[in-house]
RNA sequence: AGGAGCGUAGCUCAGUUGGUUAGAGCGCCGCCUCGACAAGGCGGAGGUCCUCGGUUCAAAUCCGAGCGUUCCUACCA
């Protein structure tokens, strides 16, 4: 048998599952599905992918051996805006504007790039292992989806829960689009707030000006009020008056609001309507004119004073200030940090705009949505992030849905030349359902819908929606929503309005929240900060250089390549090792904890490596010692230790099952690395030795062990599949088939199921007492340093009944473990030699001193546990002399600490005894 | 400002309904090529479970306050 090389295997395992259609659903079990979050159709796959998509694949692989029809819906998202900017980007490489290109001809070349890159994540999700039904994939912007988009708004819109109408939206000014309240990213940023003093129309009371204060002064243009809080007694003299709006020579009113905060800056606050959402509203509330003084991509218009006017807002900005500090006009200048919203895809400042917009009228969408998580029809896990869902629920803004991009579903709205609206499918649908005259000139809408609107119906859609199919009607609901807390308000609660006001259900049962992964400094993976990692390259390997490579290329700031390329070389100074699709899987199973940050370290998977390479040779140990021997037929007589593996496995069975049902993949991947690498290699392996390698062992005897070796084995595989997949398919093809299903493919075999006939207490309970022997002699051998060429003579003394008769039943099996030269039980008359001693129970377990033991490192072995037993005895004994506690504690409970008490000082007695014979040697 | 989470070994984290000798991986120290595996084996060191107070016979676990930290939402003229 070969060394464990994950790359020999992997591949051509997936390309024959994939070919021979194992991962369509299949049978008639209960349905099981799972919509994948749709990666974006041009994009790669990144470490959230990878984690995400594993856990899923691990649930998918889980529920289909439990026999269910389980379907993992595949499919990708158009990703409008990315999408948009990376075609731009393309385009402008070439020196060609997308205006130039027109609309048609910019989605064409949209297109051919979908065409083209769209591949790059189906191939690393095969890569990953992902057993996703490939055969039914949908992408957004495809017929179908198209038409349940058009279905969706046109109803939306005919029930009036769709409207246009004229908002301060936030605005990109880069991409010339709105963007939606959460494409917003607002951070802290150090900036300045300039005071400025407004010449008072007239002058009150000897005052000449009042003082505002802005971060903004380039908006002043567009000013068409100062406010004071109404309570404000410095000011209260100014309410009626006017200012001279400086640069503009515009008169403006000084109005009162009980929204300005007087405390703020000098209490006094300019009034922007277009600019700003609050003073957006203070000018609805107090009919004041509002000014718009930008161009889509914020440089200023024709309503600022001639010498703005072109100007960029932000060379504007230091414009006005000049000016105005030339007029004598500025007061003060102070440092200020404010939170700047910026967006999320572009990287610059949003600009509150003024413009025609489409909205999702949210309220009514959003009531239903709160009842079903209320009434736990959705449930959230972990629990806590049902608050987060209310908190954005209850407080939920229409939904901005039109965006001034080409590559996207394309609004299906009409204007005529008075600019009524008509919304249906197609321009003939419109002058049939509207009756409009066959000449009447109609224009189409030219903005596309938000990307967000066509994922929200993701789940029902992909099933083929608007059409009534088989698909939705057996795989809708789906089961369970995996993805980041980041994507909740964004997609999970949007699919939940959407798919409860169109199917009438809702659209998962759960949803699994995982956390986000970061480096292993806990630092988000981005690209400008270099720090991310490929999940392919963990998989392959990379070596240092193109690694460098990968992490400096196109960086946004080039500045920052060598403070990465440094950091780089020092986190991985040989480049990153080939680790395998399963150890890197198997990582992301034992980190997925419920916490919110996933540390991703590759010292984690450098041991999960490790551990299929342990899985490898102990199945190799197996393979070696039963394919070619009787291991099956008629007369077979297992061993104690094989019926206590078997309890062991069919425990390990319960827990991971267990986990699986609460989500937890990390004490699944906890209770499978736990049972194959302590109690099946450390342990069963060692202890099955013996037996094999004794003549005096039966033929039955020997088919037994063998037996349940290689059953055991194939048990386990199927018990990791869901997390190993390509190892343990791998293994199990080389189970024989006396042992295992005949099935071409583990993959569509049964889970393995707990058994209560397996659990075997004898049988633990010896193996726990042969373990405690063999321990205590080789803590003897590591701190008497007695190495193990050296056979040891071994004496018993103080047994127990049951410690005989588990001595003569395991003799030969400790003596071959223990490497014991000799056995031998002491009478109480008998001289006791002085020896190093361990406790089994009351039993002494001694190994004689002459010529193997230092006489001080037997004494601070026994004086170490002499200290630790009697710190435990002092706390039994506290509680049992509080009466309180035996008197209102379970009896269970009182009786347990009883009975540790009696055997904590007869130990010690024994410890103490053995000690004082030491120290007089 | 409001809300939420977290704080356990040097590091990263488990720890179910309160009763465990408080665990794991990595790291650290010592020994070992013994026929599955050095990507390994065996042994070992290492903890004021953030602090204070409360509930309880009993608190890492429940409650309150504080400190530290992270995130979300809103606002910041």
């Amino acid at each position: 048998m070969k060394k464990y090389s994950p790359q020999e295997i992997e591949q051509h395992l997936y390309e024959n599952w994939e070919s021979n259609g194992y991962f369509a659903p299949s049978g008639n079990g209960k349905p099981f599905s799972i919509m994948i979050p749709p990666p974006n159709v041009t994009g790669t796959l990144h470490m959230g992918h990878a984690f995400q998509h594993s856990l899923v694949d691990a649930l998918i692989r889980f529920r289909r051996m439990k026999g269910d029809r389980t379907l993992w819906q595949m499919g990708t998202d158009h990703a409008g805006i990315a999408t948009q900017l990376i075609v731009t980007e393309q385009l402008q490489a070439h020196g060609i504007k997308p205006a130039d290109l027109g609309r048609e001809k910019f989605l064409e070349k949209a297109w051919e790039w979908k065409h083209t890159s769209g591949g790059t994540i189906s191939r690393q999700l095969r890569r990953l292992g992902a057993s996703l039904h490939w055969e039914t994939e949908r992408f957004t912007l495809d017929e179908g989806l198209s038409r349940a988009v058009l279905e969706v708004f046109i109803r939306l819109y005919d029930e009036g829960l769709i409207y246009r109408g004229k908002r301060l939206v936030n605005w990109d000014p880069e991409l010339k689009t709105s963007i939606s309240d959460l494409e917003v990213e607002s951070e802290e940023e150090k900036g300045y707030l300039w005071h400025f003093r407004y010449p008072l129309a007239e002058p009150v009371n000897g005052q000449e000006y009042v003082i505002v204060a802005t971060t903004r002064p380039e908006t002043m243009l567009g000013d068409t009020a100062v406010a004071i809080h109404p309570d404000d007694e410095r000011y209260r003299h100014l309410v009626n008056q006017e200012v001279i709006l400086p640069l503009c020579e515009r008169r403006i009113p000084v109005i009162t609001d009980p929204w300005v905060d007087s405390e703020f800056g000098s209490g006094c606050v300019k009034i922007t309507p277009a600019h700003d959402f609050n003073d957006y509203d203070m000018g609805t509330r107090h009919d004041l004119p509002i000014i718009n003084i930008f161009h889509v991509d914020a440089t200023l218009n024709e309503k600022v004073p001639e010498q703005y006017q072109g100007l960029d807002r932000f060379e504007a900005r230091k414009r006005v200030v000049e000016d105005l500090e030339s007029l004598g006009l500025l007061e003060k200048v102070e440092e200020h940090t404010m939170t700047v919203p910026r967006g999320e895809k572009s990287g610059v400042p949003v600009e509150p705009y003024l413009s025609d917009q489409w909205f999702v009228k949210i309220k009514p969408l959003a009531e239903p949505a709160i009842k079903v998580v209320e009434e736990g029809d959705i449930e959230f896990i972990p629990k806590n992030y049902e608050n987060n869902y209310f908190a954005w629920m209850r407080e939920i803004q229409d939904w901005c849905i039109s965006r001034q991009q080409w590559w996207g579903h394309r609004i299906p709205a009409w204007y005529d030349n008075e600019g009524n609206i008509y919304v249906a499918h197609s321009e003939e649908e419109v002058r049939s359902k509207y009756a409009l005259a066959d000449d009447l000139p109609l224009s189409r809408d030219e903005d596309v819908l938000d990307t967000w609107f066509s994922s929200a119906l993701w789940t029902f859609s992909t099933l083929g929606w608007p059409a009534q199919t088989e698909e939705l009607e057996i795989y809708h609901p789906s089961d369970v929503m995996v993805t980041g807390h980041d994507i909740i308000t964004f997609w999970v609660s949007r699919m939940i309005m959407m798919t409860l006001k169109f199917m009438g259900e809702v659209p998962f049962r759960k949803v699994y929240v995982t956390g986000l992964v970061t480096d292993s400094e806990g630092q988000k993976m981005s690209k400008s900060r270099g720090n991310g990692l490929d999940p392919l390259d963990i998989i392959d390997g990379i070596t240092l250089d193109d690694l460098v490579a990968k992490r400096t290329e196109n960086l946004m700031q080039p500045r920052m390549a060598k403070r990465i390329e440094q950091m780089t070389r020092k986190e991985f100074p040989d480049g990153i090792p080939t680790y395998g699709t399963d150890a890197l899987r198997f990582t992301f199973y034992a980190i997925a904890t419920r916490s919110r940050k996933v540390r991703f370290d590759l010292n984690r998977v450098e041991g999960y490596r490790n551990f299929c390479n342990k899985l490898w040779n102990a199945a190799n140990y197996v393979f070696v010692n039963t394919l070619d021997h009787n291991h099956s037929g008629d007369a077979m007589e297992p061993g104690p230790v094989d019926r206590w593996i078997l309890s062991e496995l069919n425990n390990t069975i319960g827990a991971v099952e267990y986990a699986m049902d609460t989500y937890r993949f990390d004490l699944a991947a906890k209770a499978v690395y736990e049972f194959v690498w302590d109690e099946l290699c450390d342990w069963y392996l060692e202890l099955c030795k013996p037996r094999l390698a004794d003549p005096n062992t039966t033929e039955a005897q020997l088919r037994g062990t063998r037996h349940t070796l290689l059953s055991v084995l194939e048990t386990t595989l199927r018990l990791a599949h869901p997390y190993l997949p390509f190892i343990t398919e791998e293994l199990w093809q080389q189970v024989p088939t006396t042992i295992r299903n005949s099935g071409e493919t583990i993959m569509l075999q049964g889970f393995p199921e707990a058994r209560d006939e397996l659990v075997d207490e004898e049988a633990t309970a010896d193996i726990a007492w042969v373990k405690q022997v063999i321990t205590g002699t080789r803590n003897i051998r590591g701190e008497m340093n007695i190495s193990y060429g050296q056979a040891i003579p071994v004496k018993f003394y103080n047994g127990n009944e049951q410690d005989k008769a588990r001595l003569a039943k395991y003799e030969r099996l400790l003596e071959f473990l223990i490497k014991a030269e000799s056995f031998e039980w002491l009478d109480p008359s008998d001289t006791i030699p002085l020896s190093a001693t361990h406790l089994v129970g009351d039993m002494q377990v001694l190994v004689p001193m002459s010529g193997l033991i230092d006489k001080e490192a037997e004494l601070s072995r026994l004086e170490k546990e002499i200290t630790r037993k009697q710190k435990d005895k002092e706390r039994a004994e506290s509680k049992i002399n509080n009466p309180d506690f035996v008197a209102k504690a379970p009896h269970a409970v009182v009786q347990k600490e009883k009975d540790k008490l009696t055997d904590l000082v007869t130990a010690l007695d024994q410890l103490e005894e053995h000690k004082s014979r030491v120290a007089a040697l």
